[in-house]
DNA sequence: TCCGTTCTAGAATACGGGTTCTATAACACT
DNA sequence: AGTGTTATAGAACCCGTATTCTAGAACGGA
């Protein structure tokens, strides 16, 4: 029906994560993408319309990427080991995935959502939907009928390990081993923490 | 002696400031600023050789302002109410100076360092002495004989405290109350933990 | 083989923003 | 008043980079 692609969408995504890691966001120019790939800068905005809608793309696939294994250690059955796991879980990816875990914090879904609502909306719906659920049923089985439950969750599943590894994705280095250790000395802690009811 | 400066160094500094925390740092062009102040962009040069310079003292003083309170915190003659304290203004301050808050996550020492060494070579070296020093004699009181206890200690008073109020920084909404419960909770926890003497 | 469609290809364009330059103004001191 | 020094003033320059445009190529189907 059509000439083939010769580059595709995922190519030119991990060519601008690259230089992400590298340089900077600000690294990852349509110069430098096509450079890194080959690709000429008309097959590039053949398939991003923008820079800003590429670098939203590369965010979207990240989260993505994340949620796969965050949502797949919530799934045990047992709530104190699910969340511990998914604490853990958000420790070791963001470690394995240096580059991937620095795109994380360039952008927040609302923001997004907001600005690119035509072209980005009903991804981004939909974007957060299984792990909020998650979320909201672990926390609902850990401390029922505390309003402030999933506020706890979050911090400990995700504030919490995000503040562990910060440090090491600005500069660069590997976390050093007590990193884990805190992570999941807080976590334990938070989850044991009981709570009055304050359903108001 | 001289004609005498209708701008000051602060004055600029808090344009830039405001740009920043509006439109994110790269809405603090020169231009930008110069439009904020009335300052002509000839006047912004005579006083910062480059953008980036700029930005980096605003950096500068921004950490000094924190600072302050951090160091007062930790005066505290007990060790525990120290930390605590610490740990508290850290989350305080963010939410007060939300936008200066900002503007500590956008560079690090070591890079500032690196790139600037000539020109804020010295103001870098000394710039976390103070810190560092008070931290290490906290650390060493809390935990004799510990050498992960520096590593324990920022975390507490300086990294929980940051992912506390993160998301809130981001989305530009005064974090709930409980956030400031969660860091006190985990900074206590954190405090209160024993260890081993790993002297190595 | 011709056609429609989708992609490659890269030159040409537009523009925002950092930086430089020259001229002039305001003050202190002599 | 004259002079040196430090600021203001803003136009001019320059360059990187996003974006557009036109031409051509590769495929499937009629």
């Amino acid at each position: 029906m059509s000439r083939p692609a010769k580059f595709t969408e995922d190519e030119i995504l991990d060519a601008a994560l690259r230089l992400a890691a590298e340089g900077g966001p600000s690294a990852a120019t349509i110069g430098a993408i096509s450079g890194a790939t080959g690709a000429p800068v008309g097959s590039i905005y053949h398939r991003f319309s923008s820079r800003e809608l590429l670098l939203a793309r590369l965010w979207i696939r990240t989260v993505r990427r994340f949620q796969e294994g965050f949502l797949e250690a919530l799934r045990d059955a047992d709530p104190n080991s699910a969340a511990l796991g998914a604490a853990r879980y958000a420790v070791t990816w963001s470690i394995e995935h240096f580059d991937q875990a620095r795109i994380l914090a360039l952008y927040r879904r609302e923001d997004l959502a907001a600005q690119w609502s035509k072209e980005l909306g009903d991804e981004l719906a939909v974007l957060n939907v299984q792990v909020e659920a998650a979320l909201k049923l672990h926390a609902d089985r850990l401390w029922p009928g505390d309003s402030e439950a999933i506020q706890r969750l979050v911090f400990a599943l995700i504030d919490v390990p995000y503040a562990a590894v910060r440090r090491n994705l600005a500069s660069g280095h590997p976390p050093p081993p007590i990193i884990a250790e805190l992570v999941e000395d807080v976590c334990r802690f938070l989850l044991a923490q009981e709570h009055e009811s304050r359903t108001t």
